[in-house]
DNA sequence: CTAGGGTTAG
C-alpha cells in the first residue's frame, strides 16, 4: 500500500482546516495554565495512593497530645509520611528527630529506594555507619537494590565484605539481593562465585543468573541454567520465554511456550501477557486470538496489566478496531480511578492507542486521540510525546510538533534517546533542519537512532555530503551504526549522485560489520545506480546479487528508466514487477502515457481502462499549505478553494512572465515524466502550482513558501518552481513524498536530481 | 527475578 503523509479522509471534507495551535484548541485553556495543568497531573499521579492527607492529621494529632516525643511516635509519623511519598518533608522530620534507631532509618532508605531515589539511599547508608549504627536486614536490602540499580559495585562489594566479616546471616533474599548488585554491575564472576557458594537456592536465585546470561545475550549459558534447575516453576519458565523473545529469538521463545503447555505448567498473568508479546512481536493475530479466548474463558480478561498487553496485541497485529473495543471497556471501568496501578494502566492503555495508530499510518486518529487525552486529563508522559511527535512528523504540522517541544520543555523532560530522535525527525520533516541540527547538538548522546536520525534529516534535506560526514564521524566516535544507518546512508548517496562513496559504504557494511544486506539495501543500491542512469549496471547487479525476486527493487529501477527516459527498457521493467505486483499503479501509468507520448490515444485509454478494471486505485495527488492558523490543500484543477478565481489567473500571469525568463512547458516532455498524474495535467495544473500561487498571493515578498505534496514532484513542476523562485525573489520549500526541495535564485537544494 | 506503551528507513 503506498503510503501518503495525509489520507484523503481528513481534508477532502473541506479544503480548509483548522488545526493549528492543536493544544489549545483540544483543552480550551490557555498556554499558562496548560503547565498548570501538567503540574497538577503529576502531583495527581503520585498522590493517589494516599487518598488523602492522613499524615498530617497523625502529626498534628501527636503534636497535640503531647506524644510525639516517643520514639515511637515518631518512627510512626515517619513512616506514614514516606509511606505517602512526602519524602522531602520525612527527610526534614528525620533531620529534626532527637534520638533514632535503626528503624528509623529503615523506614527512610527504604521509602527513599522505593521512589528510586538510590543515590539518597546510599548517602543515607554512608550517615548510618558514620553514627556506627549496625544496619538491619530491610535496610540492607533496599541499600543492596539502589546499589544495583546505580551499578554501584564498590559500595555493593564493600557491604557484602562487611556482612561477611561481621558473621551476618544472609537469608536467601539478601543473597540474591546481592547477586542482583553483581549481575547488574557486570561483574559475572563474583555472581557466579557467590551462587556456587550459595546453600539455599531458590527460584529467584535462578532467574537473576538466568538473566545476567540474557543480558549479555548468552542464550546458550541462560538456557544451561534453565536446563539445571531442578525444579522449574512458572517463573524460571516466564523468565526464558521473556529473554528469549527480547534477544529476538521469537521461534525459540514460542517453541517453550508450546513445551509449558505440553508440561502442563499452569501460566500465570506474567505467561500471558509475555506471549501476547510473543503473539505482537510475531505479529501472529491467530496466536494472541487464542490467548485472548483462554484469557476470557480463565476470566483474567479484565486484569489491567493483561488488557493492555492485549490492547499492544492488536496494535501491532493492525488490527485497530479490536484494540479499540477493549481500550473503550478499559475507559469505562476505570471511571474510578484510585489507586496509582489502574491510573498506569489508563496512560499505558492511551498512549498504545496513540502509537498504535501512528504505527498504522491513521496521523488523524492519532490526532484526535491525543485530544481526548487531553481533554481527559491524562498525564501526558515521553511515550505518547514520543508518539505524536511522530504523528507531527508525518502530516508535516510544525506548529504542534514546537508547541509540544515548548510544552515538554516546561514540564522539564530531559530529551533522553527516544524524545531526542522523535524530536530531529519532526523538525527534519517538517522542514525544520535548523532546529534538528539544535536538538541533536543538545542531547549530545551517542547512540546509534539519534545519530541515524540526524544522518537522515541531512538526507532528506538533500544534504549527502553531510550526510557522509556525520556518517564518518559517528564511526570515528565509536558508534556502530545498525543496518538502518546503512539504509540511510546508502539513501543519502542516491539521492546526492555519490556512487563511489555508495558502493564503499555498501561494502563496508558487509565486511566490516557483518551486515547480510536485506532488501532495503538492495534497493537503495539499485536506486543509486539506477538514479544515476547506469542503467546496464543497475541490470548487472539485479543479476548478480540474484534480487529479481524483489518488486521495490524493480519499483526503484521503474523509476530510474522514467528519470532517464529509457522507454524500451522501462517496458521490460514494468513487465517484471507486475509479474510480481499485479496490483501496483506504476507501470499501468508509464505504459499509458508511453503510449499518449506516440499519439496512441486509443492505446492510452486502454490502459487506464484496465487499470480501472483490475481495481487499481491511483493516489490523487494533493499539495497543502499552511497559512496562518489555517492549512489549504489543493488537488489537481481543484476550484473548491475561495479564491480560486484569484489564484488561476495569477498562475497564469506568473506562467506567462516565467515564459519570457526561458520557462517552457514541453508537452511530450511532461507526458514522459508524469509519474502519479495522468494526462490531463496539460490541462489543468498540479496542486503544487496551486499552493504556490496561492501562498505567494497571500503573503508579503520575501517570505518563504512551505508547500508539502503527497506524491513525487513533476519535472514541470520543478522547473516551474525554480523559475519562480528566480524571478520572484522567493525562496520555496517542499517537502514531497520523499523529500525536501528548498529552491532559491533559480536552483533547488536537490541538484535536480531526486 | 520475570509481564504492558516510545525513536531512526522503505
Amino acid at each position: 500500500m503506498r503510503r501518503t503523509y495525509l489520507s484523503t479522509g481528513y481534508m477532502s471534507s473541506n479544503s480548509v482546516l483548522k488545526h493549528t495551535h492543536f493544544l489549545y484548541w483540544a483543552t480550551g485553556i490557555t498556554n499558562t495554565n496548560l503547565f498548570e495543568l501538567q503540574r497538577f497531573q503529576h502531583c495527581r499521579y503520585q498522590s493517589w495512593t494516599v487518598g488523602d492527607s492522613l499524615p498530617d492529621i497523625q502529626h498534628a494529632k501527636s503534636v497535640k497530645d503531647g506524644s510525639l516525643h516517643h520514639l515511637n511516635v515518631r518512627n510512626y509519623v515517619l513512616n506514614l509520611y514516606t509511606k505517602s511519598k512526602n519524602l522531602d518533608y520525612a527527610h526534614k522530620l528525620f533531620g529534626e528527630m532527637p534520638e533514632r534507631d535503626v528503624r528509623s532509618w529503615t523506614i527512610l532508605t527504604s521509602g527513599f529506594a522505593r521512589s528510586g531515589a538510590c543515590r539518597m539511599v546510599l548517602e543515607l547508608f554512608k550517615e548510618m555507619q558514620v553514627e556506627r549504627v549496625c544496619p538491619n536486614q530491610f535496610t540492607l536490602s533496599s541499600v543492596l537494590k539502589s546499589c544495583s540499580a546505580l551499578s554501584d559495585f564498590r559500595m555493593g562489594k564493600g557491604i557484602h565484605g562487611w556482612i561477611l566479616r561481621n558473621g551476618i546471616d544472609l537469608d536467601v533474599v539478601l543473597e540474591n539481593s546481592m547477586l542482583d548488585v553483581y549481575v547488574k554491575c557486570g561483574a559475572l564472576d563474583n555472581a557466579e562465585r557467590l551462587f556456587e557458594t550459595m546453600k539455599d537456592r531458590d527460584t529467584v536465585t535462578w532467574n537473576i543468573m538466568m538473566g545476567a546470561y540474557m543480558r549479555i545475550e548468552d542464550m546458550e549459558k541462560a538456557l544451561e541454567y534453565f536446563r539445571r534447575l531442578p525444579s522449574k516453576d512458572v517463573g524460571s519458565w516466564n523468565t526464558i520465554v521473556y529473554g528469549l523473545m527480547r534477544n529476538g529469538d521469537e521461534r525459540c521463545a514460542l517453541e517453550l511456550l508450546y513445551e509449558m503447555v505440553e508440561n502442563g505448567v499452569p501460566f500465570e498473568d506474567v505467561t500471558f501477557s509475555v506471549a501476547l508479546g510473543l503473539a505482537s512481536s510475531l505479529y501472529v493475530l491467530e496466536l494472541g486470538r487464542q490467548i485472548h479466548s483462554r484469557l476470557v474463558r480463565r476470566g483474567i480478561e479484565n486484569d489491567g496489566f493483561l488488557r493492555t498487553s492485549l490492547i499492544d496485541m492488536y496494535c501491532k497485529c493492525g488490527k485497530m478496531e479490536k484494540a479499540s473495543v477493549i481500550f473503550k471497556r478499559t475507559r469505562l471501568r476505570t471511571k474510578s480511578k484510585f489507586t496509582c496501578d489502574e491510573t498506569k494502566t489508563e496512560i499505558v492503555s492511551w498512549s498504545s492507542m496513540v502509537s498504535g495508530y501512528v504505527r498504522n499510518g491513521e496521523h488523524e486518529y492519532a490526532l484526535l486521540t491525543f485530544r481526548s487525552m487531553l481533554r481527559e486529563q491524562i498525564m501526558v508522559d515521553r511515550f505518547s510525546v514520543t508518539s505524536i511527535l511522530s504523528a507531527c512528523a508525518n502530516l508535516g504540522i510544525l506548529l504542534l510538533g514546537q508547541n509540544i517541544h515548548a510544552h515538554i520543555q516546561k514540564i522539564g523532560y530531559i530529551l533522553d534517546v527516544h524524545l531526542g530522535s522523535s524530536h530531529i525527525d519532526m523538525y527534519a520533516k517538517c522542514g525544520s533542519l535548523n532546529a534538528a541540527w539544535m536538538i541533536f547538538k543538545q542531547t549530545n548522546d551517542p547512540n546509534v537512532v539519534l545519530w541515524t536520525s540526524m544522518i537522515s534529516a541531512c538526507a532528506l534535506h538533500g544534504q549527502g555530503r553531510e550526510a557522509i560526514r556525520l556518517f564518518e564521524l559517528m564511526i570515528k566516535e565509536g558508534i556502530k551504526p545498525n543496518e538502518v544507518t546503512f539504509v540511510v546512508v546508502l539513501n543519502a548517496c542516491s539521492h546526492a549522485g555519490l556512487i563511489e562513496e555508495g558502493c564503499n559504504i555498501f561494502s563496508l557494511m558487509k565486511e566490516v560489520y557483518g551486515i547480510k544486506p536485506g532488501s532495503e539495501h538492495f534497493t537503495c543500491m539499485v536506486d543509486l545506480y539506477g538514479r544515476a542512469g547506469r542503467l546496464d549496471e543497475t541490470k548487472e547487479f539485479i543479476h548478480a546479487n540474484g534480487i529479481s525476486h524483489l518488486s521495490s527493487v524493480w519499483k526503484s529501477f521503474l523509476s530510474s528508466c522514467r528519470l532517464h527516459k529509457n522507454l524500451e527498457l522501462g517496458k521490460w521493467v514494468s513487465e517484471n514487477l507486475l509479474r510480481l505486483e499485479p496490483s501496483d499503479e506504476g507501470p499501468y501509468v508509464l505504459m499509458s502515457n508511453m503510449c499518449a507520448v506516440n499519439h496512441r490515444w486509443e492505446a492510452a485509454a486502454q490502459m487506464r481502462r484496465l487499470m480501472q478494471q483490475r481495481g487499481i486505485n491511483k493516489v490523487p495527488g494533493q499539495s497543502w499549505i499552511q497559512l496562518k492558523n489555517q492549512v489549504h490543500s489543493f488537488v489537481m484543477g481543484d476550484r473548491c478553494h475561495p479564491h480560486s478565481t484569484e489564484i488561476y489567473s495569477y498562475l497564469d500571469e506568473l506562467i506567462a512572465r516565467l515564459k519570457e525568463i526561458g520557462y517552457s512547458t514541453d508537452a511530450k516532455l511532461v507526458m514522459q515524466d508524469v509519474e502519479e498524474e495522468q494526462g490531463e495535467v496539460l490541462l489543468g495544473h498540479h496542486s503544487e502550482k496551486l499552493a504556490i500561487a496561492y501562498g505567494i498571493i497571500s503573503t508579503a515578498s520575501g517570505i518563504p513558501i512551505r508547500v508539502m505534496k503527497n506524491l513525487r514532484v513533476c519535472s514541470d513542476c520543478h522547473n516551474f518552481i525554480k523559475y519562480t523562485s528566480q524571478l520572484l525573489f522567493r525562496e520555496i520549500i517542499v517537502r514531497d513524498l520523499h523529500r525536501f526541495h528548498h529552491f532559491k535564485h533559480g536552483s533547488c537544494s536537490c541538484g535536480d536530481y531526486w
